[in-house]
DNA sequence: GCTTCGCATGGCC
DNA sequence: GGGCCATGCGAAG
């Protein structure tokens, strides 16, 4: 370590300045340098490395020794090599890594540089202390032992909550989100980031053996998850024709099928041309790939395996896509925070009985814990969704030639989860930081939501999934069609750091192949995840093509494969703001963009890339237009007209899963009011109506307008001059609602101007706007699975605007303190006008409802004559604005069902 | 005698 | 047939 100039690569020389001897063929791999590389080493040098003697061998005389203040044990404190050997004091001296680990206090020293904490490169016995770091110095320690170093640079500072992009991104799968709906785009891989990989993946610890290359004809997708999973097909042909060319891309993580036994780890990276849902970015390098470049010793963690296995213990999908500069690019980009579910678990009677054990499946612990290399293990902190922290022992013992991990100490955090057997529980990584997060599910949860769902199901949702049999089946829905869905609502949350819980999110990837006897019960293990899960998975989905974008200026090869067709990009895609493309009058092509502030949509050239906090100020392009104070060019018929430009698929979907709940409920809320009405003031409401689980946020005894409404038809209907309380109900809440909007338009109006005078002070007044066309994958608001937290941040506003503005459902239980934040492109002039024409359209609704026999009919559905004005009010109504705030005390989760368009067409 | 720890066994996939 | 894992069980404290 005495010179980093070397070039470890073209030299021939072992990289150790003390020895002269020559590398090998395939030199081994030493710690990284300050340039991401690591130092190549001849064989002899890298064995002492590995067995972590590396100074003690050639630093003897080299300054920077001192004593552990423990146990006086000397420990070399000067090199790069023993970064990880000790841990600094706060008063002073030093701990040897081993009293580091007692302590279970101490992780390594923080202090070093990025580059030096990557620990891939570590001697083993390094490993367990930055792995230590992971999670017990989370947030202020060096990088964590999965993450790339300074891969979120800014991890020393907690990240902002509204840096966080609600999506979880597959770069791997770059597709056009316009075309989302009608055909995947699959960018080949980077080839400028992967250039230095397929060294790195064949030649560092993370080589795979050739016996896998062979076998895989692809490093990156292994045989066993060819033949147990349809995940993979059909394979790229990039990757077909250059088995060398290793997965690029953010691993998106999958439950393996062969993870049996309700384990279900979230797994593996896939390029794969079947847009999977992401579910969690792994930026991690997988720390179990222990094996050294010649791979004669299969190293595991440092230690040969004693069956033999090494590195085929851990399969190709958890190995690591991405290099250190390619994470650091990224992060440095989108410095987003990263959560995954890691392990998912039931928990069987020995893990949640007294013995406080809980066995982790072996290969998500192998791939997402830290890798111990010693049977006691090391502590792990983890962070419950109470936000108590809590410290388990990740230890393992000896099973069969094998191994068995389990975390020790559980049994407090158990109990104080008031788990059983047969509850789940997840861990989760939050990232930067790589915290460890532990959530939870009940088991009376999960069944009640079967049950549910079955009843959902039976109408005419099938169980196993053929949400979208009108479009061929694609891997992902092959995979997630045979999927037993549990409630996402029943899951924990980890509140605390108001981060949205994407345990159920995740929980959606974990869909094994179903069994016949597949209940929840002490043999069968496997979650059940419910349709509704499966749906917003597939919106995660969307939500992270949405981000993704083709690089500027590039024009997508497209190709078929067995039937569908795929666009493939020479870059890599991008991230960027969701835009609507569009064609003007003229034929040129635009794009509308809305501004993060007042969320008007600018109108910009086509070709342009938005950052995703986009706001008018940065609108160059229309100078016109760079102020939030400027009027909408697009009024609110036009954006509705240009929703199905950016997703007909999805819209239609979206709209035929909506009108069944969402107009149902207006439209029964309606009813039931009539009916409340009609029974008397305080008279006993209908049976039916008692209680709803139509509206999750809202509790039996409800008595909001939605909730006391009776099954859609059973109510009387209502003439344009009825008078009841319904009608005034509805007249009374519109007619406030218009005034305020018009006060609060006026007040907004300003905020601009005081904002435009002080751009830089966040606009935090209008955090309900609707967002009004997501693309078919910026939308964000789409995922049901949001929770609105108490931190509410740019993120989170930016999903409770979810409510497409074209819904067009006036809102009964409108709360206009609330509503009033809404629509901002309607103007404040002939508000009583607007409102008396809503009125009317509910009553012409209702007659329509009427003779129709109440079918699927949204209340307000836009109409020629009324459209635009209706429009208007309707982008700022939605059922669903009000539901957030009509019961606080729900957690706010609340499922929007609508379907989300196949991955591809044929 | 109880608890904890470590390993072994056997069922399931 | 082999791997994984739930759990039994004995040794140790």
């Amino acid at each position: 370590m005495t010179s980093t100039s070397v070039a470890t690569s073209s030299s021939r020389i072992c990289f150790n300045s003390v020895c002269n001897d020559l590398k090998s063929e395939r030199p081994r791999k030493g710690w990284q340098l300050r340039t991401g590389e690591l130092a190549e080493l001849c064989d002899r040098c890298a064995s002492i490395y590995d067995e972590g003697r590396f100074c003690d061998a050639f630093h003897l005389n080299a300054s920077g020794w001192r004593t552990c203040e423990s146990c006086g044990k000397r420990v070399h404190c000067g090199c790069i090599v023993s970064a990880y050997a000790f841990a600094l004091l706060d008063a002073g001296g030093i701990l040897c890594i081993a009293c580091s680990r007692k302590n279970a206090v101490l992780g390594p020293n923080s202090s070093w540089p990025p580059s030096l904490l990557f620990n891939s490169s570590l001697p083993e016995r390094f490993k367990d202390c930055s792995a230590k770091g992971w999670s017990q110095l989370t947030g202020s320690g060096p990088a964590p032992w999965r993450q790339a170093p300074g891969l979120f640079n800014s991890s020393t500072s907690q990240p902002e909550l509204h840096s966080r992009v609600p999506y979880e991104v597959d770069l791997s799968t770059g597709i056009d989100r316009l075309n989302v709906s009608e055909r995947l785009s699959i960018p080949s891989l980077e080839k400028k980031k992967n250039e230095d990989f397929p060294e790195r993946l064949m030649n560092g610890p993370l080589k795979p053996s050739a016996h896998d290359i062979h076998e895989n004809g692809n490093t990156g997708i292994n045989c066993e998850e060819q033949h147990t999973s349809c995940l993979t097909k059909p394979q790229l042909p990039s990757l077909k024709e250059d088995s060398s060319n290793p997965p690029f891309g953010l691993a998106v993580p999958y439950t393996s099928i062969d993870e049996a036994n309700g384990q279900m780890g979230v797994s593996g990276t896939h390029l794969r041309p079947n847009p999977q849902p992401s579910l969690a970015k792994q930026f991690h390098s997988n720390p179990h790939n222990g094996l050294d470049s010649s791979g004669e010793t299969q190293m595991r963690n440092g230690r040969p395996r004693p069956d033999g296995r090494g590195r085929n213990q851990l399969f190709p999908r958890y190995w690591p896509r991405f290099t250190d500069q390619d994470l650091q690019q990224i992060s440095a980009e989108y410095p987003f925070i990263l959560e995954s579910i890691l392990v998912i678990k039931m928990l069987s009677a020995s893990d949640a009985g007294r013995i406080g054990r809980l066995v982790l499946p072996k290969k998500c612990a192998e791939a997402y814990f830290p890798p111990i290399s010693q049977p006691e293990g090391l502590p792990l902190k983890v962070q419950d969704s109470k936000g108590k922290e809590w410290i388990f022992q990740f230890r393992f013992w000896p099973n069969n030639n094998s191994r068995m991990y389990v975390l020790e100490g559980v049994t407090p955090c158990i109990q104080n989860m008031q788990l059983q057997a047969g509850d789940v529980v997840t861990f989760s990584r939050l990232e930067p930081g790589g915290k460890l997060v532990m959530g939870f599910r009940k088991a009376s949860a999960a069944s009640a939501s079967e049950q549910e769902n079955e009843a959902k199901n039976s109408n005419g949702v099938s169980t196993h999934g053929d949400v979208s049999t009108s479009k061929p089946k694609t891997a992902f829905h092959q995979q997630h069609n045979q999927a037993e869905l549990a409630d996402p609502s029943s899951w924990s949350k980890v509140d605390k750091s108001g981060y949205i819980a994407k345990e159920a999110l995740a929980t959606k990837v974990a869909v094994p192949r179903k069994r016949k006897n597949s209940v929840l019960g002490s043999k069968s293990k496997r979650l059940r995840i419910d349709n509704e899960d499966m749906i917003e998975l597939k919106l995660t989905w969307e939500e992270a093509q949405g981000l993704l974008r083709p690089p500027p200026n590039h024009v997508a090869n497209v190709v078929s494969i067995e039937g569908f067709e795929f666009e493939e990009y020479e870059d890599a895609p991008v991230l960027g703001k969701p835009t609507i493309f569009a064609t003007d009058k003229s034929g040129e092509k635009i794009q509308w963009a809305q501004c993060e502030d007042c969320f008007k949509w600018r109108r910009l050239p086509s070709d342009v890339l938005l950052p995703s906090k986009w706001t008018c100020s940065s609108n160059s392009w229309d100078p016109e237009r760079s102020s939030c104070s400027a009027t909408q060019e697009l009024i609110a018929e036009e954006l509705e007209n240009l929703l199905p430009h950016c997703n007909l698929a999805a819209s239609k979907k979206m709209k035929a899963a909506k009108q069944e709940s969402e107009n149902v409920d207006a439209l029964e809320g309606l009813d039931t009011l009539a009916n409340l009405a009609i029974l008397g003031e305080g008279g006993v409401l209908p049976a039916s109506s008692q209680a709803t689980t139509k509206h999750p946020r809202h509790r039996p005894g409800c008595s909001c307008i939605v909730c006391i409404q009776p099954p859609s038809g059973k109510g009387p209907k209502h003439k344009q001059t009825c008078t009841c309380n319904v009608c005034q109900t509805v007249k009374r809440r519109f007619r406030t609602l218009m005034l305020r909007r018009e006060k609060k338009q006026s007040q907004k109006e300003a905020d601009a101007t005081r904002k435009k005078q002080q751009p830089s002070l966040p606009d935090k007044v209008v955090d309900d706007e609707p967002l009004p066309c997501t693309t078919s994958a910026g939308n964000s608001s789409l995922n049901p699975e949001k929770v609105v937290s108490e931190n509410l941040d740019d993120d989170t506003n930016r999903l409770k605007s979810s409510s497409s503005p074209f819904k067009g459902q006036i809102d009964l239980n409108i709360q206009p303190e609330r509503e009033e934040e809404l629509s901002p492109g309607s103007d404040s002039g002939g508000t009583m006008r607007l409102l008396q024409d809503a009125t009317d359209k509910y009553h012409r609704q209702q007659s329509i409802l009427s003779s129709s026999g109440n079918s699927n009919m949204e209340v307000t559905q836009t109409q020629p004559g009324s459209g635009t004005d209706l429009g208007k009010i309707n982008s700022s109504i939605d059922l669903r604005a009000s539901h957030r705030d009509a019961d606080m005390d729900h957690p706010a989760i609340f499922p929007i069902k609508t379907f989300a368009p196949t991955s591809a067409t044929g």
